[in-house]
DNA sequence: TTCCAGGCCCATG
DNA sequence: CATGGGCATGGA
């Protein structure tokens, strides 16, 4: 990016916006969002429709072009009072730690359906893949938006878009036994079986159950959907990684592995109103410490005798 | 090669 | 209501 140069193009010049209490990119990172695409010293990608440039330079966030400055701070949550939501997170040692290290990240504010759709898709995917079939999708369904600071861009494929594909389609794209799923589910909001924006005056348990209602979500999507589109910020996805931290870090030597239900039950009551913040910065610790020297357990070389 | 991944669906007790 | 098997795909 190229703030304040005289050449060409909107998209060469950028917005300065304030931006303390905040890390770009473990924001964009963290596993709540998948289309961010690291270019130079910062990173492009979507908001909607709107191809964005944004870098982070100490406390200042540059946005190009820069039209799309307000658009990308409320993107990016900076109006979150983070200290204090953060002050509310338990006391205990794995919270704090993780708190800690992922100081300025931030829950963003995504558009419903394209927060639906690539959830829908995470089902037993790390977050590479999931990565792939989002970039995929864009590429393959998707308008272009693009290009920007020489990289070409798509929007996600809207419900109709989607709806009209074949499942084979999906399973093209590298969905595999989701692609019924997003389907059925991209069929339900073109035909008007459940109305995306219309659920925002829902209360949690009622946007939760409405959620569940759809092809391939469960507890735990309907959770992520919630948190990253509907700022319900309270509510606590449960994935294979939240509930090994709570299983190791909160029910150590327990006898029997704690079940699903019960570590929802804890969960629900344990990390208060900003649970949502709370399990993000759990998740995004856990995979970061965790992906870098991870040692897959040796294998116990069988002697013949 | 094997294991694992931001789970959900559906069939059984 | 809890539990278990099945499910596609790609990265490590």
């Amino acid at each position: 990016m190229n703030p304040g140069s005289e050449d060409d193009g909107d998209s060469r010049r950028s917005a300065s916006v304030a931006a303390p209490d905040f890390n770009l990119a473990a924001t964009l990172n963290c596993g709540q969002v998948f289309h961010w695409q690291a270019a130079g010293a910062g990173w492009v990608g979507t908001v909607g429709d709107a191809p964005v440039c944004l870098e982070q330079r100490g406390d200042t966030l540059l946005v190009a072009p820069p039209g799309r400055a307000s658009l990308a701070a409320r993107y990016l949550a900076l109006d979150h009072p983070l200290g204090e939501m953060v002050a509310t997170f338990p006391a205990d040692p794995a919270m704090r730690t993780a708190a800690a290290a992922c100081r300025g990240l931030r829950v963003v504010r995504q558009p419903a359906w394209e927060c639906l759709a690539t959830f829908i898709t995470s089902a037993m995917k790390g977050v590479p893949h999931i990565r792939l079939m989002s970039h995929t999708l864009r590429r393959r369904h998707g308008e272009p938006v693009g290009p920007i600071a020489g990289v070409e861009l798509f929007a996600y494929p809207t419900p109709a878009v989607v709806a009209g594909l074949a499942e084979a389609d999906l399973r093209a794209a590298g969905l595999g036994w989701r692609a019924p799923h997003l389907l059925g589910t991209a069929r339900a909001v073109r035909d008007g079986a459940v109305d995306l924006e219309g659920l925002r005056g829902l209360p949690d348990a009622e946007l939760h159950r409405a959620l569940c209602g759809l092809p391939g979500v469960g507890p735990k999507v309907a959770n992520c959907v919630g948190l990253f589109a509907y700022e319900r910020l309270g509510a606590f996805p449960i994935d294979v990684w939240i509930a090994r931290v709570l299983r190791e870090r909160y029910f150590a030597g327990e006898a029997r592995p704690v079940t699903l239900g019960r570590l929802r039950d804890f969960a629900a009551g344990y990390f208060g109103p900003f649970g949502g913040y709370a399990q993000q910065y759990l998740f995004h610790h856990a995979r970061s410490t965790k992906a870098r020297g991870r040692r897959p357990v040796r294998r116990v070389r069988r002697e013949s005798a």
